[in-house]
DNA sequence: CAAAAAACGGGTGAAAACACCGTTTTTTTA
DNA sequence: TAAAAAAACGGTGTTTTCACCCGTTTTTTG
């Protein structure tokens, strides 16, 4: 039997993961989580998942870190993506960060099935996906080493001021509540603008929405 | 019994949802569509639903548009909306188009339980969200006449220059595509943004993708 | 048909956004 | 601890955005 931790915030999604999981043949839920936080705090007491269903946008500790840490804390087990993002960035990311295979959430339940067994079966599923990306990622590393991969680099202060360019503040008032010189929040905008491949504004509030750097 | 159709482009969330709703007792999902447009068609040759899952943001037709045909076409049939986004726009609006209750896809399965049988028995679903933008509405009407409801109103150039305005190109730049002249993307720059309440483009571009209007 | 509303086009000036030049201070790290 | 890297800050000028004024043409409506 193999078991299953689904992490996802919508309950009722989760409510319905598991009835469908606990139908197939070999497979058991056997923990669920919020989001990766509670994950890892569930997952101390109990023997770890086989499989964990993870979700990318989640409040409190995002799929990206946590299939980090559970590439580190629990090697065993294997991570599976089930998200809503389509994204170069978030596959590429989510598969440098450990997961063995990704999904959408608007999969049919047999994509789902095929790729529960084939996780179990063989450590990874590659669907068109991900093969995909994969075969673009093997081509063009530079590419994503500077932009997709860009995410990663983002440091706090840059999230946080991504998230006020997804408001109406100009910049001299986001640099009043970042506590920060206008100079600064200048600065800030053109490594983005660098970094992310974007020229304006509106181009970096599309990543940071895109990318789940701020929840709409 | 109380039959169930499910209208959600989501497979497999409508999975989920047909194993949820069939474990309740008295209800039973009779049909699923991937979005409005289908859901007409499938109806012709059955008999209707008692209660119709209708998600909001869907291909071809959206929920706003099922739900004010369901209102004309099948009036014994009642709407209950499970979508994701909470903003007032959303809701009022489906409530004008003739749903009968309003419940978040991140709900407890017990809410979910909640809903169908106060549809079933009394015809509607009053839960806080609702209760809350009613109560805002009935004060603040005129709010709504020129603020949420600015959605239904809104032309196709206006939606057409609302997909513009998420990408990087400026407003002259929008101009040549939409073949208007520069002045004119002006005007419907500044009508929007009174008609939307807000003060920036950036602003603009939040409000089109919290609506659905462009897809990113 | 006349009035009203909507769509389209226009000018000007101020504010914000962006581009490109730089320095100083702090933190990292070799 | 000295060199390197990163973060914070600064000036200047151009382009874009925004606010407010306006008239003309087309469409809708009573």
């Amino acid at each position: 039997m193999t078991s299953v931790a689904l992490v996802d915030d919508h309950e009722l999604l989760r409510t319905g993961l598991m009835a469908i999981i606990n139908s197939f043949e070999g497979f058991k839920v056997v923990m669920e989580a919020d989001n990766g936080k509670q994950f890892t705090e569930k997952v101390k007491s109990k023997t770890p998942p086989d499989i964990v269903l993870l979700d990318i946008t989640m409040p409190v500790m995002d799929g990206y870190e946590t299939s980090s840490w559970i590439k580190t804390n629990l090697p065993q087990t294997k991570v599976l993506v089930l998200s809503m993002l389509e994204n170069d960035t978030a596959i590429i990311r989510m598969l440098k960060n450990g997961a063995r295979g990704y999904i959408l959430k608007d999969s049919k339940p047999k994509v789902f099935k095929d790729a529960l067994d084939s996780i179990r079966d063989s450590g990874y599923f590659i669907n068109e996906l991900v093969s995909n990306k994969l075969m673009h990622y093997i081509n063009h590393e530079e590419v994503f080493e500077g932009d997709a991969f860009a995410l990663n680099s983002l440091s706090e202060n840059e999230s946080t001021f991504l998230k006020w360019i997804c408001t109406e503040k100009t910049y001299k008032e986001i640099a009043d509540e970042m506590c920060l010189s206008p100079r600064t929040i200048d600065t800030y905008r053109d490594n983005l603008f660098k970094k992310l491949d974007v020229k304006t504004r509106v181009g970096l509030a599309i990543f940071a929405i895109k990318n789940g750097i701020v929840n709409i």
